[in-house]
DNA sequence: GATATTTGACCGGA
DNA sequence: TCCGGTCAAATATC
């Protein structure tokens, strides 16, 4: 029995650090991602370990034994769900409320604790990611610096290669992720890395990726202009970055939206006129020919009252990259079924999508996107929702492409709130 | 008909 | 004044 309460104790440590470093981790979903999995195995360990506990108490006809202590860190499990059911992740409260169906499964109700935590940290991928974010926006705010140290200090950026979209590279990314942020009990889940993403940075930050150097990098713009910390740490490790706030100067949008921009592969398959999926519903709104660019930007909105806006300009030097860049912050969940979407692996980023690129035909199919990536960064202080979304988005090139990657299956409900662009005007 | 995109015009910031 | 973001009517698609 001690042994089982050891391993329930390393369960809820393993929960307590997790939520502790959530902040710190929001820039590597696949650590946060792993730590969740490795939640679970320990729970599930200690489930089997009571459970043959108690068939052993029963059989020598004692009186069952306590059930075992819950979490302090950690709420109890959610009340079962269906799979595809968006919940809320009970333990970080001040997340939302999702719809939630009050379906439950006779399976549930054998394991409700392995089910409720399974449930819990599986399906509520979404809100977890919501969450992440809100925290790490927190955290953000606290402390920019220390969280752009955070986020570069996960990913280790070595000299940028040739840039190239090629998966492996990303891969790569994934294993100094878990690797260096010294989550290696976690272990590497591999693949989950967007192929398409390529660079996550400042819009006005040089380009910092090549594939195997990706980096997420978290810049601030709380204050106008464009003396903005430029730092690389992944880069140059041998800066450090001092314990002390320095005021972060950063273009900020005249509205007061921070932004956050992405370099984005474009699909190697398919239509490579247009950028991957980045699980969000975006309409096209407008569309610039700008000055010394090739290639037109496009502007986007997202729907459903959603403040959320996102550009996407087509890099001359190299057109099968995208640079997207995302204003604002998602206040829906809202994701394009994606039926057109090349849907790379990549990770839906995001909020919102879409697109259907320059010169897409119109209609209401091309709704689906194709940009594939899911939020990445903000760079702002107000911004809220992309970080997150990127960790989404990145983990999402794994799951994106199964059958549960449509957040329509997710968030059925919204195909009924569909509201006019107009309407938001 | 509903919904989404295209595209020229308008407007504001630098 | 130029550039770029947004508007909104026209157009396209379902």
């Amino acid at each position: 029995m001690e042994e089982t309460l050891s391993v329930i104790i390393h369960g809820c440590k393993l929960a307590r650090d997790l939520e502790s470093n959530l902040a710190n981790l929001s820039g590597s979903p696949n650590v946060l991602s792993n730590s969740c999995n490795e939640i679970i195995r320990v729970f599930e360990s200690a489930i089997h370990r009571l459970s043959s506990l108690m068939i052993l108490i029963n059989s020598s006809s004692s009186p069952p034994p306590p059930p075992p202590p819950p979490s302090s860190s950690y709420p109890p499990p959610p009340p079962p769900h269906h799979h595809h059911d968006n919940h809320q992740m009970a333990v970080y409260g001040d997340t939302p409320p999702e719809p939630r169906t009050t379906a439950t499964s006779s399976s549930d109700h054998h394991h409700p604790k392995q089910a409720g935590v399974q449930e819990w940290l599986k399906s509520s991928y979404s809100q977890a990611i919501e969450l992440l974010q809100a925290q790490l926006l927190v955290d953000h705010h606290k402390n920019p610096l220390m969280m752009e140290h955070h986020q570069l200090g996960v990913l280790e950026t070595p000299p940028p290669p040739p840039l190239s979209t090629t998966g492996s590279g990303c891969h790569d990314v994934v294993n100094k992720i878990l690797l260096d942020d010294d989550h290696q009990y976690l272990g590497v889940k591999k693949n989950m890395l967007a192929d398409n993403i390529i660079n996550i940075g400042d819009h006005d930050g040089e380009l910092l990726a090549g594939s195997t150097s990706t980096v997420i990098r978290m810049r601030s713009s709380t204050s106008g202009g464009d003396n903005q910390l430029q730092r690389d740490e992944g880069s140059d490790s041998g800066k450090s970055l001092p314990p002390v706030q320095v005021p972060i100067r950063s273009r900020k949008r005249k509205d007061g939206v921070d932004k956050l921009t992405v370099k984005v592969a474009g699909p190697r398959i398919g239509n490579m006129e247009i950028p991957p999926d980045d699980g969000f519903t975006w309409r096209k709104y407008g569309q610039k020919e700008i000055l010394g660019s090739t290639f037109p930007r496009c502007t986007h909105r997202n729907f459903y009252g959603c403040e959320a806006k996102k550009q996407v300009q087509r890099l001359d030097n190299d057109p099968n990259t995208f640079e997207v860049t995302y204003y604002g912050h998602h206040t829906c969940h809202i994701s394009s079924s994606s039926s057109t979407s090349t849907s790379s692996a990549a990770a839906n980023y995001m909020g919102g999508s879409s697109g259907t690129g320059a010169g897409a035909g119109a209609g209401a199919g091309a709704t689906s996107s194709s940009y594939v990536m899911r939020d990445v960064i903000m760079d702002g202080t107000t911004s809220t929702s992309s970080v997150v979304e990127l960790v989404d988005a990145i983990f999402n090139s794994g799951m994106s492409s199964s059958s549960n990657n449509s957040m329509d299956s997710i968030f059925p409900s919204f195909h009924h709130h569909h509201h006019h662009p107009q309407d938001n005007k």
